[in-house]
DNA sequence: CCACTTATTGCGACTGAGTCTCGATTACTG
DNA sequence: CAGTAATCGAGACTCAGTCGCAATAAGTGG
């Protein structure tokens, strides 16, 4: 999670003008603790009137991926959705039952692809690695409680 | 990669009926390399008059996916892409300039994947590993060549 | 070899995510 | 405070993927 002020100063910092969409999806994003997908966001934006359509939305979620703010993630059920990141974590740990995500490590991520980079010949630029599993409020039944 | 009988003996197996359109597009899988789209399957099942439709294109990879035969992929464009998968490997490679891709081992994966379960407090149900990069034949300077 | 059952197909309409265009607006610059 | 260029809204559009249904054909038992 990341709260709204970072992102509208990497924002202004990256020469993005501060319209006032940016700032309320900004908070908006800020607010969530898990994945949420543009749709979700879109509602949001409606619902509590918010001022950014579609089209801003989409454009707004591509800014922040560009920026490493947020970043796209695939769920094993094909949908394309958003979490925020923290600097320090690649990876991201989604949960299937209440959607609640956390970031990662490496934990020795970079030595699995350089092996695997020797077994296969391929000269190794990028991986993704997604986790998916039950967190641990989920594991103690607390299940689908306070999320957004 | 994975060759037409194989494919079409895994459907038998598994009590799906052997349709013509099965069987050609068990062969154009076949000949596949790299990771290939439901529209590029499609495209050429057109062109070649391989007699299925794109609901048909579409629910045959459904069908080969649960069996295990290829697996969906996302690439980082987003796109969704499929490759057929050897069974003993659960991770793939894709080069990122002519598409081929190939399967890699574990290398000590779930090792990885259970010290970020300790690290996060999740149960790590699944994950999915997808590395990028460029194949040896690229990093030759090759290139583009002989691919569908 | 034929008739039956039922999975599968084709067709075409539909859905929903994401994109594009373009005129109007508005944040920054000097 | 005016100018300019980025950004926005609205809505049309595209494209992947799905669905429902009538027609077809694969496997099966006689």
């Amino acid at each position: 999670m990341v709260d709204a002020p970072t992102i509208v100063s990497a924002l202004e910092g990256a020469g993005y003008r501060l319209t006032s969409p940016r700032r309320a999806l900004a908070g908006a994003i800020a607010t969530r603790r898990g994945h949420f997908t543009a749709d979700e966001l879109l509602d949001e934006s409606r619902r509590r009137r918010l001022g950014a359509t579609r089209a801003t939305v989409f454009r707004t979620l591509d800014v922040l991926a560009e920026l490493g703010i947020v970043e796209r993630l695939d769920l094993p059920t094909g949908e394309h959705a958003f979490v925020t990141c923290e600097p320090a974590h690649h990876h991201h740990v989604v949960c299937s039952s209440c959607g609640r995500s956390t970031g990662a490590s490496e934990h020795g991520l970079d030595r699995v692809a350089e092996a695997i980079g020797r077994e296969t010949g391929y000269r190794i630029d990028t991986h993704r690695l997604e986790l998916f599993g039950l967190c641990p409020e989920c594991q103690n039944g607390a299940g689908l409680v306070g999320l957004p």
